[in-house]
DNA sequence: GTCTATATTTTGATAGAC
DNA sequence: GTCTATCAAAATATAGAC
């Protein structure tokens, strides 16, 4: 049945995805992808023409979904401010949905390069670049944001700061993603240092 | 000679922290490292007893000289936000002194996991975490750091801006890694948002 | 100290039975 | 759609000549 194609692929890729996060693609077999869905290392192939094929589709799915993101708040039309706390926020939010995909992105670049689909990648790369250097930039233009630390370099502490929490955030207890974004929303732009006014 | 032989040491050390830098630890092969630095991958064998082995000396000499660096700024007996200060630039110079091994430290520590010396480097790796955590929460006793925000995760933020900035900062013209530090410091501390006194 | 040659293991992938 | 069996390539490491 179709349906049930679709869920040993969704095992397949699932458990891929976090082997990959966990040791690395490179360090990762097939026979220890096919261990944990249950079946053994030749019959992935029926699945997937390659090991590569795996990769990929883990990125380019990941990937579409934080831009479909990006669009949405793009649509909101907000300010410079408004609009970068709610790009960390749907970040966080597509980290938290795919946890794993996040890592072998942030992780992998270096293999994903050597892969055939690696133009498309660059390409939603700098789409994804471009969305939060518009931002900062509309807010340095309208007087909102610092001028005397380059926008790039704001850029680059921040999306690190967002991207890298994947490696240490788990949503437990109380403190919620939604909580993960105001902190980091607020510390990168009002800083740590004590309020002067309470 | 003695000098010759800590020569090839050297430069085998370099050229495979340079390739783990570049394509990760699992990806560079015995080979590649040998051919960097011009011999053939047997003849390697001579200098370290294993491909570990050379991971190894990469990471526990890193680790020595981050320690050393943090041990001085300590000595300094500095106020929270100062203390704080000079860690971010200290860091910085590490990174600048060894950014490839410092990459492998950041990229590598599921296969550092794996090394039987990982018990070593992880206690190096909790003193370092607990010489941030210290100055945040002195800061955050005596009244310079906000309170609203965990010292935990004012940290984790920090500590990925300053550690993956190895991964795109590179010292060309004007832009110094003073001046990274001292942006990094103002960043974090002050915030992004324009000041309203000026 | 380096090279030649090779042992051993692991890995991605394939062919064909069921 | 999965398994058995296996291939071919690549990788770490070793032994011994020079």
């Amino acid at each position: 049945m179709v349906t049930q194609t679709a869920d040993r692929r969704s095992a397949i890729l699932s458990s891929a995805a976090e082997l990959f996060a966990q040791q690395g693609v490179r360090s990762s077999t097939v026979r220890q992808i096919a261990d944990r869905v249950g079946m053994l290392s030749g019959s992935l192939y029926h699945h997937f023409p390659s090991k590569d094929a795996i990769v990929r589709e883990i990125v380019t799915s990941y990937l579409a979904d934080l831009r479909e993101r990006y669009s949405r708040v793009l649509a909101m039309n907000l300010a410079p401010r408004a609009r970068l706390e709610q790009l960390i926020h749907a970040s966080l939010l597509a980290a938290e949905a795919a946890p794993d995909a996040t890592v072998v992105y942030q992780n992998e670049m270096s293999y994903i390069r050597g892969l055939p689909e690696f133009e498309e990648v660059k390409a939603a790369t700098a789409e994804v670049q471009q969305t939060w250097l518009g931002a900062i930039e509309a807010g340095r233009a309208d007087g909102s944001f610092r001028t005397d630390i380059e926008p790039r370099v704001f850029y680059r502490f921040l999306r690190d700061a967002v991207w890298l929490s994947v490696r240490w955030y788990r949503p437990e207890g109380s403190y919620t993603v939604d909580q993960l974004a105001e902190d980091c929303a607020s510390l990168f732009l009002d800083g740590y240092a004590a309020f002067d006014d309470d």
